[in-house]
DNA sequence: CTGTTAGCGCTTTCAT
DNA sequence: ATGAAAGCGCTAACAG
């Protein structure tokens, strides 16, 4: 049995009530009593039940976060991890708790994610990684806690969405290649259920379309992992009209394309340019060092938080925020002979 | 003001003690009860409250999970992540959660882990890269909450371990490098002030001593990033009397220290071997493949539910788990001309 | 300043 | 089968 402030009372002679007070500091106190109470507290090793103090404050002092594409995850090739140290440092300073919600990968399983943050008091809620088709969707959108969606664009009353701007990013990329004269451009996609694959993707489309180069041989299908960019690249050098450039929706199919791509004894960059998106710190230091499109995770890990307890704290309306993304050229893009 | 019992209680004209039967499928109440007050719960929009449940019940379900190492995790280059997906799938099964506890860069400023979760009544708590001379460990080996430690050995009443046998890892690669005609071999040291770190590099020295060919010059203090790898690398090059291969500690610091090689124009294997340790994804999709030391991540972090859940849940005492670590060989390593 | 009382939302004896 | 009452550990309003 852990010793309750009830031991406490006992054991100085005070009332409950009284040894509360002292425990918190509180003004309508005598300073010898508090310095009594602490003394006997720390002898007794008291530990505050928070659970219960939580109950009757009416107050949870917790968050609830979600993390989802697992299949990623499992390969630690995740970027929602690029976002969660940041998240935890500015959750921490505010004295909340970080409840880590698993979601069942069985979809029809599924308890509702608002009932599980319902039933355990939790004042905010942050998704990362959430599908465009995620059956709970309008539920999310519905809620009345305060929620905060990383990489996809959500609207409703209590929702705030923080993403990068895809387009724009893309975009970049695009208008570098062209720039160096590529006009033949493949895309490895990601995940089509994510928004910002189909972002991407749809920005990509446009523009190829816009310049009569869209080919569907040049659109690979992946899914964000190494592998399927391997498969991607591996599917290119088959091609008797390769493109000259290939843009791949993350940096790990950028990487896992080159591997592919080089054990056909394509090189990159001088036979076809490769450039990916994310800037992982990875893509720095493999061979050729990697072109691509960075995003600042830190901080939009920052106005995630910001923007939550914004909502939580001063009732605050959810906002849509759109980061910028960045041009990193390196060496994995040439300009076309 | 949320939905209680209380308020189902009223419009069903039940008790409170009634409807909670009813809400909990507990025997001793009518079906026809049970009906009625699920269907006006539901109408209500009635949601329990877990935290109230929790203090009546003297019982958490509430794990408390720990990481440390936050520098890498900062760039998603943390092994962490590659157990966690494992931890969440086991710990929901099992009707827990998870809280995701964070801890102050600021060494003086840290409240005790122990204390957190003493406070939010955790019943279990597992740490990742834990540090060997970190100021609690003293404290966690006291605990009485079970405790898993991964990556680090630490024996106590109710605290288990998780790790690889990183000694068997080294000897490996080492063996496996002595196949193939290399003595000249260098060591790219992770932090020290982890266990594995320290264990690894143990098993390099005396391998090396042993065989008389232990230089100074040969081993690099890196910290398991890829830059110190890619700084090790460049270290490597200028050096007069270069190795014929290069150990790192994980495969970041390899593939960072590959990077730096190639810069150099030093090519990778055929001037010098590399070799890795973690068998991390993307190992398989750089160029070249790298021959490294295969974790396997999935089975440690079954281990660690399953001991964790043993002890919470049957008194079992903890217990010391290594795991066997695979040699994976690649395109990094070649023999000696 | 200090203690008494009530109560957070829920569960569980124990009568009825 | 149902309800009254007590209580989990803590805090807050109110009296004294």
């Amino acid at each position: 049995m852990p010793v309750t402030i009830k031991d406490i009372a006992l054991k100085t002679g005070l009332s409950v009530s009284a040894v509360s007070k002292a425990l918190n500091d509180k003004g309508d106190i005598s300073e010898e009593q508090k310095a009594k109470v602490r003394q006997i507290a720390e002898r007794l090793g008291y530990k505050k039940n928070i659970l219960a103090s939580r109950l009757v404050n009416q107050k949870s002092n917790t968050l609830g976060l979600f993390i989802f594409s697992r299949n990623l995850m499992w390969s630690s090739e995740n970027s929602a991890f690029k976002y969660l140290s940041t998240i935890m440092d500015e959750v921490k300073k505010r004295q909340y708790d970080i409840l880590l919600f698993s979601v069942d990968s069985d979809l029809a399983n599924r308890q509702s994610y608002i009932d599980m943050c319902l039933e355990r008091q939790v004042e905010g809620v942050i998704y990362i990684g959430l599908g465009s088709n995620d059956p709970h969707l309008e539920e999310i959108r519905q809620t009345d806690i305060p929620t905060v969606v990383l990489e996809h664009t959500l609207t409703g009353k209590n929702i705030s969405s923080v993403g990068i701007d895809n387009q724009k990013g893309i975009d970049l990329a695009l208008n570098y290649l062209e720039e160096l004269d590529h006009t033949k451009i493949a895309f490895i996609k990601g995940f089509n259920d994510v928004e910002l694959s189909q972002v991407r993707f749809e920005t990509y489309c446009e523009y190829m379309k816009k310049k009569s180069q869209y080919h569907e041989s040049w659109v690979i299908q992946g899914d964000f992992s190494l592998k399927s960019g391997y498969d991607g690249g591996n599917q290119i050098a088959k091609l008797t009209d390769k493109p000259t450039a290939i843009l791949a929706a993350n940096d790990l199919m950028a990487i896992g394309a080159i591997g592919a791509l080089t054990e056909q004894n394509i090189s990159v960059p001088q036979d076809i340019s490769v450039i990916g998106y994310d800037n992982f710190d990875i893509s720095k230091y493999i061979t050729p060092r990697l072109t691509t499109i960075d995003q600042n995770f830190k901080q939009m890990a920052t106005v995630v938080i910001h923007l939550l307890f914004e909502m939580i704290q001063h009732n605050i309306q959810g906002k849509q925020v759109l980061i910028d993304p960045e041009l990193i050229v390196r060496d994995s893009t040439v300009k076309v002979v």
